[in-house]
DNA sequence: GTCTATAGTGCGATAGAC
DNA sequence: GTCTATCGCACTATAGAC
C-alpha cells in the first residue's frame, strides 16, 4: 500500500449509489473528452443505463458537472482549512502544498484538463463558495504579499503542481515518488524549507 | 510599444483573408468555450457569415482546429530551433524559456484552456510532427537528464509558464513585467543564472 | 431506479444558385 | 466567397409505464 500523508475525511454530500456511479463516470469522461465533448448519452452508455435513468438522478447536465467537481473542490477546501489552522503560521504553506499535492496526484489522470475546462470554470465562477476558496488559496500561496513577483510565483506553483501531476512526462513515475518530488521542488520554488517527516518508502 | 525579445518570423502557411478571419475567431472561441463547446455556427456568427461560407474554406471542423493551433505550435518549433542552435549549449535552456514565455504571454487569454483541451491533445497526438516537438521540448527542459527529479521539474516548469501566464492571479500585470518575472522565476527554478540582457523598461 | 418513446433544438456537413 | 436550403443525426430534456 502506498504511503499517504493525509486522509480524505468524511464526504461532504450524501449520494445514492446510482448518483455516485454517474458522477464517477462523468468525471472520467469530462477529463477524457472535455465537458463540451461529453454527452449524457456517453455517460449513460458508460454505466450501462439509458439517458432517462441519468436524468432521474440529475435534472440537468449542469448539476452533473457541479457534482463531479464537488469532491476535489471540497478536498481543496479541507487543504485550506488544515493550512490555516497551522500554528505557528510558518508551516502553513508547506501543509497546504502537501494536501494540494495529495489531491492532484490522486486525480493525476483527470485534473489537467478538468482544472482548465472553460465550462467548469464558468460554472465554478458563479458560486461564491468557490470564489472564497480561490481567495484563500491566493493568500496561502502568496503569504499575503501582493507584489507582482509574489503573485506570479503563486500562479506558477499552482499551475505547476496541477499541470505536472497530469503531465505525460511523468506518467511512468509512481505516486509516492511523484508526491515527494512535487513537494520538494514546490517548497524549494517557494523558498520554504520542507520538514523531513517524509512518508516512509 | 512593449519591449519584445524575439520576433515572430514569417508565416509557415499562406492563408486567404477569409481563412485568417475564421481561424482567429475559432482560436478565441475555442479558448472561451472549449473545442467541444464551440460550434461552426458560433464561428460563423462571430465573423458575420453563414456556416456554408466557413465550410467553403475548411472541409471539416477538425481542419479548423488544426489550423487554429498551427501558429502557436510553429512558434514553439521556432523556439526549439533557436535554443538548439545556441552555442555553447549552456544558454540553450534560457533561450528556450525566453521564446516560450514570449509565446504564452502573447496568448495569455487563450493558452491556458487550449493547451489542455482534450480535443486538441488528441488531434495533435496523431501528428508525428508534434510528437517530435514534444521530444525536443523534453530534451531542452531536462538537459537530457532522465531522472524522476529532472522530469518532474521539466513538467512543472512547462506547466507553470503556460498556466501562470493565463492565471487570473496575474491578469492585471502588464506583459513586460509578466515576461520578466516568468523568466526570472523560471530560470531560478531550473537552476539557470539568467543573463541580464533584459529588455529595456 | 430504470425503462421506452418522443419532443424540440442544434449539430456537422452538403448541394447548388449567385 | 457567400448565400439559401436541406439532410441525417445527436443533443438535452420530458412523459409515463413498470
Amino acid at each position: 500500500m502506498a504511503a499517504r500523508t493525509h486522509d480524505a475525511g468524511s464526504p461532504t454530500v450524501r449520494r445514492s449509489a446510482a448518483q455516485t456511479r454517474i458522477i464517477d463516470a462523468a468525471f472520467e469522461l469530462f477529463a477524457e473528452h472535455g465537458v463540451g465533448g461529453t454527452s449524457l448519452q456517453m455517460i449513460a452508455d458508460e454505466i450501462g443505463v439509458t439517458k432517462a435513468a441519468v436524468y432521474h438522478q440529475f435534472k440537468t447536465k449542469e448539476s452533473i458537472i457541479l457534482a463531479a467537481v464537488e469532491e476535489p473542490l471540497a478536498k481543496l477546501e479541507a487543504a485550506a482549512d488544515a493550512a490555516e489552522t497551522e500554528s505557528p503560521a510558518s508551516g502553513a504553506v508547506e501543509v497546504f502544498l502537501s494536501h494540494l499535492i495529495d489531491l492532484v496526484v490522486d486525480h493525476r489522470a483527470q485534473l489537467r484538463s478538468l482544472s482548465t475546462d472553460p465550462a467548469i470554470g464558468r460554472l465554478v465562477d458563479g458560486h461564491e463558495r468557490f470564489q472564497r476558496l480561490r481567495e484563500r488559496e491566493r493568500r496561502l500561496l502568496t503569504s499575503g504579499d501582493d507584489s507582482p513577483t509574489a503573485r506570479v510565483r503563486a500562479a506558477m506553483v499552482s499551475s505547476a503542481l496541477t499541470g505536472a501531476a497530469s503531465h505525460a512526462l511523468v506518467a511512468d513515475i509512481d505516486d509516492d515518488t511523484l508526491r515527494a518530488e512535487l513537494l520538494r521542488l514546490g517548497c524549494a520554488f517557494l523558498g520554504v524549507t520542507p520538514s523531513d517527516d517524509a512518508p516512509p518508502s
